[in-house]
DNA sequence: ACAAAAGTGTTTATATTACACCCATGA
DNA sequence: TCATGGGTGTAATATAAACACTTTTGT
């Protein structure tokens, strides 16, 4: 006999003295010079409320299949940069589903999100528009705290933009520096000068000159790509 | 009717198309001037092997209480420094159990430690005698990625050292300037000359001096103790 | 010619590294 | 008195921070 998924959710819902393993994601893009969060929508008469993207595990597959399975699912966007963040549980959270949540971070490019992404499943939210009021669908009691998931993945990404060569998972395969100062000034909130910014830059030999040139606006500016395919952590000088 | 945990497992294992959520703990001490990992141990005639302590978790509780839970049951510490390190699963691990592992690293000083642990039930491992051969119960199919867990709960460690105060999770309350550096030589494995990591140290202002001495050996020594009593991390410079 | 973004150097302050001798105590 | 671990300072180098004008292009 089949059941369907709901219903069999339900059941173990109940059954299990476990929590139910499920996947939500953080998915952040730069869109519009503002650092954005993909999220699923729900409206209402006069506002609209927002949870991550997620889903139950099977456990036929591994993590990153699981999560590339569930992101396809809800928005349709593939092939992004995902790291795991946190594992979060608690008997309060999710009252109906008792789901465990293990939250993944993800970044898309503006190029691959926009070949990709399934606009009339998601939402693109600004992330200072995000607040607790519009994060979670409190009627069906899930969501409630995919605001402190997405903080986590805020300070995560923070963190990895000083550490790594991150960056390049938001930007165009070619860029120009203006550009990369950008990327940094919208996610950590700081304005660098962009002497000290190029300079930090370089010293941290992430870069290669193209030797093509964006000729878009004004003066044209030189394009460069970064040098590591992967990512690469930038090597801190040794505690003393 | 009333099933064993063990009955009960082997059916969820079998029924569901979820893994079983589990706690895997990676505790560690320095003890007699090594880094050394709390172990469980099963001993063959000529040979030991070792798992991480560990257990599924209920739903009835958070996951702190689930680990504070699991660390006594299964090795009758208690009260030590915990963090959530990373959520393991794979189609192959553990095959029999089907379990999740979200495995959390902790640290303990030797006071508590020797306060609390029951050494009938487990075993204190340098850090470096541990190997892939030693870890795991190849024959229960249980425990075959905890060595990779144990390195990358190590790296988090060397990570928190230089970034928090977290080497006071493992000193005693109040400490000469040669343990807290020896405790840093021993985890990073490098070694730093006394005067500069004095300096080093104590413009991190985490320090106080309590104005006592150690007298046990040869000219007597200042005893400090840590300023903050919860997990500080050292602010970095901005990024340029 | 002017508006808009790109490009470029120097000075100062701070942090890191390398390095060696004297001190207080117990045996 | 000597062996052991504790305590201390300075000079050289490297990194970070502050700061403003010129260049190239399109309109």
């Amino acid at each position: 006999m089949l059941i369907s998924k709901e219903k069999q959710f339900d059941i173990w819902s109940q059954e299990l003295s476990i929590p139910i393993p499920a996947i939500d994601i953080v998915i952040f893009t730069v869109y519009q010079n503002e650092l954005c969060v993909v999220l699923l929508k729900q409206d209402f008469e006069w506002e609209s409320s927002y949870i991550l993207p997620g889903g139950i595990i099977a456990k036929w597959f591994s993590l990153e299949e699981n999560f590339d399975d569930i992101l396809k699912r809800k928005t349709w966007i593939t092939g992004v940069y995902k790291e795991q963040l946190y594992t979060f549980w608690s008997p309060k959270r999710d009252k109906r589903g008792h789901t465990l949540s293990i939250s993944y971070f993800a970044l898309v490019s503006m190029d691959n999100f926009f070949k990709n992404i399934d606009f009339t499943k998601v939402a693109i939210v600004k992330y200072k528009d995000i607040n607790e009021k519009n994060i979670g669908f409190k009627d069906k009691n899930i969501g409630s705290d995919h605001f402190e998931i997405i903080q986590y993945a805020k300070q995560r990404l923070e963190w990895k933009l000083e550490y790594t060569n991150v960056a390049k998972e938001i930007l165009p395969e070619k860029f120009k520096m203006s550009q990369l100062q950008a990327i940094y000034e919208i996610i950590t909130g700081n304005i660098y000068d962009k002497r000290n910014f190029q300079k930090k830059i370089f010293s941290l030999q992430i870069l290669l000159e193209t030797g093509e040139f964006d000729s878009s606006t004004n003066r044209p500016a030189k394009l460069y790509t970064f040098k590591d395919k992967d990512l690469k952590i930038i090597e801190k000088n040794s505690f003393v």
